[in-house]
DNA sequence: TCCGTTGTTGGACGTGTGCGCAATATCGTC
DNA sequence: GACGATATTGCGCACACGTCCAACAACGGA
């Protein structure tokens, strides 16, 4: 295959076994599938990284980062907290991310075997939890938001939006997606003392 | 290896399954392991199961059916609904139990690829919010509980669980066991507009 | 005691696994 | 245009995988 300097090779084994892991998953991704998703030799791989588990860390972040700024950059724009968090919502749950959230939901089952793996899948599940309490924070700061623990409040509001997004990922339809928006939406208005709708009705 | 009935075979079976599934993860759970654990040959399981996807969902069902009644039970004989409630969460949630909780995690993730996993997963995430729900009903018939829709109620208490426990299990002191509990009782203290601390201090 | 049923064996089959390494091809530099 | 550095190949190694099946052995009924 043509030859690439180290960097953009490297971003090009992340890009195919991301491709890959989507398809099969993260934990069934091998180097003869990232390989052939190259169009290159399985030997290539390991010139690169030291182990598979290194290779699939690496796809992993890359979605996982990708989608935090995806969400953190209009955030960080909206004009107010009530905004910010309404942003949230609507970017932590688009329809045709499902694959993203089955990767989540593969780090977290592989995370007890690979080292790598966990570690990344930890540290950008504590930057999600920055992310939210760091809004909450600016909306206790201006008023809008009532909220004595915001860093609390933060993992609430996400353990119940990844648990109930993992009914719709993993079983199909034992809750719809729609309630998943509405009913954590509606929670995180009950913690932080809005008006029900607050986070809805404006947009 | 001794003969053994087929019902006392196929129980061996699931039970060799579930403790090398204990040990090594659901999905790396291999034929060969259980025939290993067992004593027996490999050709044996096939005899019994017509797919290893079989097997690992047999397996599943047996751990998860043995909690769905270990907490079931002793909410049925509770006197009051809030006692049932609070026996909920301590059985839900015991510290020694982290490796069944990372079968419900592996099993998550599986379920996208083994549907027979997948059919036996969704089945048993249904019969623990129909056991919450049926006690949050029980609470509002009662009087003791306040709650406009329990089927969404029990949903969100149960995400709200699971999220907060995948974050012990997967990744160590992100979040604490102490705060699963507490956080989680919290939540549906309010969701159900009991009293603070109603579902902890009496016992 | 014999015999048929069936639980059980042990290995074959084809494919897949992560990893390592000598050989080769393609660069930038002189 | 030659050369040294290194990106890339292609295959080998030693296992492990699920599935299948002919042969064997233990049991219950006759």
């Amino acid at each position: 295959m043509k030859r690439m300097t180290p960097d953009q090779r490297r971003a090009a084994i992340v890009a195919a076994a991301l491709d890959v892991a989507v398809r099969k998953g993260l934990a069934s991704t091998t180097v003869r599938d990232v390989a052939a998703e190259m169009g290159t030799s399985s030997g290539l791989i390991h010139h690169y990284f030291d182990s598979m588990d290194d290779v699939l860390a690496a796809a992993f972040e890359r979605v996982a980062l990708q989608d935090l700024e995806l969400s953190a950059r209009p955030m960080a724009e909206a004009l107010t907290a009530v905004e910010a968090l309404a942003v949230f919502f609507r970017t932590y749950t688009p329809a045709d991310k499902d694959w993203a959230f089955q990767l989540w939901l593969d780090a977290w089952a592989e995370a007890a075997r690979r080292p790598a793996l966990q570690a990344t899948s930890r540290r950008l599940n504590l930057e999600w939890q920055g992310l939210l309490e760091r809004t909450i924070r600016r909306g206790v700061a201006d008023g809008s938001f009532t909220c004595t623990d915001p860093s609390a409040a933060a993992w609430r509001i996400l353990s119940i939006l990844d648990g109930l997004a993992l009914q719709v990922v993993a079983h199909g339809t034992t809750v719809t997606r729609d309630r998943v928006v509405a009913w954590s939406t509606g929670y995180a208005e009950v913690e932080l003392r809005l008006a029900p709708g607050s986070l809805t009705s404006r947009f």
